[in-house]
DNA sequence: CGGAAGATTGCATACGTATGCTGGAAAGCC
DNA sequence: GGCTTTCCAGCATACGTATGCAATCTTCCG
């Protein structure tokens, strides 16, 4: 019944100090019915004693399943060393979820332009995919078609109206711009700008926008496009939109940036030009990024429900490793108040 | 010459297609110079039209060597939802110099009475370990010491001086803390407070005292113990040890935090006591985390070299695991000068 | 032209686990 | 008591690759 132990324990090992045979060990590890209780007890008794553990590759190349997810970021070319916050938050939760379900969690960076579409799940890493990352829509749909045609499992972080195809989980960016939009028209805010793109390449920002439009529509005002300025999500970025609103000379009286780091650069570019937040101008954020609450004024802000957001990803891959129906795609975020947006 | 192709392409079929035996494909692909360049072109080229990856589960089996690098996080208990940032700085380094290496990355957070020190490599998950975390020193050297004693392949980010066993990477701390003490008395400031823990619980901590007190003395000044608050390294802890070095009533015009945070929870405490920064007290922080841009005035800092760090950190572990000799383990940091700081 | 060295390739097998199938024993049923 | 059913465990094998060794073919040299 088996060999001998010998160096690193082996289920061959554990057989034959229980006198039984290999597949009988890992079936009582694995919690099989069809192991009696006494072998399964004595079993795992000396696996603990001997600290075995299951050799994964092997498990894995057997079962064909890794129990790994694998995580990709990818930002275009920009930031090569910094990490948009946001997403580092999110990969703190993605990494609970994770944990919560006994699944590894694989991490990779990838630049747009990789062949990252088929090296994890192909070379069986992992069971399936999770996409993160900013950057032109337009530039992996087709990626994301692909993904969908080779029947890798995948969810991605990303807006929900604008793709049907492949799992998409991301926040109500519709509802949360409308919240924004009421909270500053709340205060008495009547000329309210956008910074950020609202076309179809950054689907997100877009229907950020498209809430406070609504927003605006419902208070009775129609939204003025010479509002809205182009701005990706980095501080640089807000700062030059915001300089460009002002040389505009048109007026306005507060601005809803579509993210944190384009509001700072956006206060700072206010505070060059001598107007007062929140006196002059209301400014509000998203994402609540930790330095939100540290800017002056205080940063009001649309928090996203990144903690539900990891789990969520997560468990749309197992649904669809497993067949299940996946969960509600759509996740609810508040809004932080805080002093960039007091009432006039 | 083996089966024909079906499903998801194996070295079999390509084998078969370029009518040579397996091995040999598994040689060709590795780039193995026993097999004549006709032979190996060929397959290779029939490989990519086939879209053929290597099955990493059998190929990390059969080797023994998964070419994978597990980074283990762990906190103690607190901060359960938000990462330090500065590790998060420090993640996207590692993945950096994984992806430079071709190795791929596995991530988990550990909570620190987790057993860690065994699941991954016990496991054939990874070749080798990266430990980072911060908390009591106390609390893991004994796990350290036991990853000794298995052989374990690791490297951990940490305080050099403190332990000889293992490898450790580290910040020249000592180096540092001098840097802060040397730039805090050149700008006039004679009475420095030191707000962090700097017993051998917290060995980073403790070296960037002691520089710090290296830089007093050399300037001649005795350093003053009754101006070393304890605090751990979050913004609350930095309040309250700034509360109390003000109710202390002692008189000092700099305080050097042992982390940012810590020094951002003090500035709070400070303006809270209308101490004006830096005319009153000049606050000096460390980690440059992207917030210390951002407050009022902006945080003078000590900025660690992050992106070495992650480099360092995995050619350490690489050394080990190939038998080479590991490099230097101490890394330079420098200052960054802001508003925090000006002269008096 | 014989033999040795070198260049290529194939053969056999190992890595450690999981699982379909078979077989024997125990238990339940009439 | 003979039958079916249930429970438990073993046998055989597959997962896909990498590698020591033997075998063949070239080439080269005396």
């Amino acid at each position: 019944m088996g060999r001998a132990p010998s160096g690193r324990p082996t289920s061959f090992d554990i057989a034959y100090l229980a006198g039984v045979s290999q597949p009988t060990v890992s079936r009582a590890l694995r919690g099989d019915r069809s192991v009696s209780a006494a072998t399964r007890e004595r079993i795992q008794r000396i696996a603990a004693e001997l600290n075995y553990t299951v050799d994964k590759n092997a498990s894995s190349l057997r079962s064909q399943r890794t129990h790994t997810i694998a995580l990709l970021f990818f930002e275009d070319g920009t930031d090569e060393n910094l990490i948009n916050p946001f997403f580092l938050a999110m990969l703190g939760s993605i990494t609970r979820a994770c944990a919560n379900r006994g699944l590894d969690l694989l991490i990779s960076f990838q630049r747009m332009e990789d062949d990252w579409h088929t090296r994890y799940q192909d070379a069986k890493r992992a069971d399936g995919l999770i996409l993160l990352g900013y950057g032109d829509y337009a530039l992996y749909a087709a990626r994301i078609s692909q993904l969908v045609a080779q029947g890798t499992h995948f969810a991605r972080w990303g807006s929900i109206r604008s793709d049907r195809s492949g799992a998409t989980v991301g926040s109500d960016n519709l509802g949360a711009g409308r919240l924004a939009g009421e909270h500053l028209l709340e205060s008495g805010r009547r000329r309210i700008a956008f910074l950020g793109h609202a076309d179809e390449h950054y689907p997100e920002f877009a229907h950020r926008y498209d809430g406070l439009c609504e927003a605006l529509r419902a208070a009775g005002i129609e939204p003025d496009p010479a509002l809205q300025f182009d701005a990706l999500t980095n501080e640089d970025a807000g700062y030059r939109a915001a300089s460009a609103l002002l040389a505009s000379g048109r007026s306005f009286d507060a601005i809803f940036a579509a993210s944190d780091l384009i509001a700072i650069g956006a206060m700072r570019a206010l505070a060059g030009a001598s107007r007062r937040i929140p006196a002059d101008v209301a400014v509000v954020g998203f994402d609540n990024i930790p330095s939100a609450g540290l800017t002056t004024p205080p940063l009001t802000t649309v928090q996203q429900d990144i903690s539900g957001a990891g789990d969520r990803l997560v468990e749309t891959v197992l649904a669809q490793i497993e067949g299940r129906d996946p969960p509600e795609p759509r996740l609810p975020s508040r809004l932080i108040v805080r002093g960039s947006s007091s009432a006039i």
